[in-house]
DNA sequence: TCAATGCGTATGTCCGGACAATCGGACCGC
DNA sequence: GCGGTCCGATTGTCCGGACATACGCATTGA
């Protein structure tokens, strides 16, 4: 019943972060079991030697986590929901990877352009201005399954040809240092075009699921736009949302 | 430059939430501009007569909405982005209104069926247990635009057909209490079969975007579960994803 | 001229306490 | 038996202060 809590203070580590990992790695490990009461926030703090807000801001990262539910009066339980993987933005190569299949890039296009009216609106660029373009294709198991176009600001990313086929787009520009933070984004679905059905290897007026996204970075500055198209036999688009109040 | 800003102490409405408010009708009615500093927490909080805490959790509040952006040593300001709507579990009907249509809802269904497997899997109810089932067709301008099937947990809610046709789903569960927080959702493409073309008034094979979704409420209780399918040409999908570290 | 250092400033973290609002159950009266 | 009321428990809000940490800039030194 009582959970093994610790923190230690010489970490540089925030101590509301180390008590807010260790109670997810127990909802998550089974040791808090859905339902079940967290104790008052009084007493943890004692037992623990923290103060009550130190211990709140912990909980509350979990709340806004959809992990843990407050009720005043109550106290603070777990959620019953087993569905409580993280919304994220979903970036298709880490889903790939994570799925246990190994994605395999072709890199068509890897170049300089100028903007399109559409693609400088997209990037708050110039337009007729310099932005980079990456035509990319997606294989699983040898079969193509999404045609991916890329535009990204200039002098954001050194965009190596061999980087984006051994990597994803998202992971290339975390590593560079950019804090990706949210994303816009529009799905519809339209019939293969003669080109696009040949390049996916589906019949000309197949469905295809299409994907329009511009990412914006901490500061709000738009670091990527793109235009997607998927084979739906074979992606589909799987998240969560929050409802914001 | 220095803001209208005042807090009401006799107002049951918290102070941080005033504050919260107040710096966001300025962002949003341009009073902050884009990469405006918005001054230290310090004189804020003594401008207002508040302390630094009650002003740090209306800013991090906004932080969290993706409004503002904090940089230490630097200050606190307003983010570049012009698009900052924020992500909302999507209602149809609401998304419809809001864009100025009045969109007309045919309900086909609406009774009390076994639980099929994949139902009673997604609102962890028992197999073969009662269920409510209601189908819709969402039209604007007189043509389809979307076929909707939703399962409701029994119990949870009266769902009377008239109320159905004047307004939405969600509507009616927020009004009868419930508390929606997520939902999971998935959406793919795939090509008309011949019923669901009759339906949307489309032609055999045409390509049709599909969404499956169950929706939580804040206890992580399932409380819907659907499949939809939408006319592409009419309808699409969009929405704003925050990454969460 | 250019790089390293130091300093001011702002946010990040943490503390200890106080009172209010709300929930649930126990108690009491009818 | 039943309903309303009171009360303990728990979270919600707010305060005032303290120190740590990181960023930008000016100063200093090579």
């Amino acid at each position: 019943m009582s959970l093994d809590l610790s923190v230690d203070r010489s970490s540089p580590v925030p101590l509301y972060f180390q008590l807010a990992q260790q109670l997810e790695a127990s909802i998550e490990h089974g040791a808090l079991t859905p339902g079940s009461l967290l104790g008052n926030e009084i007493e943890l703090a004692a037992r623990l030697g923290l103060s009550r807000p130190t211990v709140r801001q912990a909980i509350q990262s979990l709340v806004d986590k959809g992990l843990l539910v407050r009720r005043r009066g109550v106290g603070t339980q777990v959620v019953h929901s087993k569905v409580r993987r993280p919304l994220e933005l979903s970036s298709l190569f880490d889903d790939l990877e994570a799925a246990g299949q190994r994605p395999a890039t072709k890199v068509l296009v890897n170049t300089v352009v100028p903007a399109t009216a559409e693609v400088a609106a997209a990037l708050g660029a110039a337009e007729g201005g310099d932005v980079h373009r990456v035509e990319r294709l997606r294989l699983t198991h040898g079969e193509p399954m999404a045609y991916m176009c890329n535009y990204l600001p200039p002098g954001l990313l050194d965009l190596d040809t061999g980087q984006l086929e051994a990597t994803g787009l998202y992971r290339l520009m975390r590593a560079a240092g950019i804090t990706l933070h949210s994303a816009r984004q529009t799905i519809g679905a339209r019939a293969a075009t003669d080109g696009e059905a040949e390049r996916l290897g589906e019949d000309a007026g197949a469905p295809l699921l299409t994907m329009e996204r511009t990412t914006f970075d901490d500061t709000g500055r738009a670091v990527e736009f793109g235009t997607h198209t998927y084979r739906p036999s074979r992606y589909s688009f799987e998240f969560q949302l929050l409802v914001r109040s």
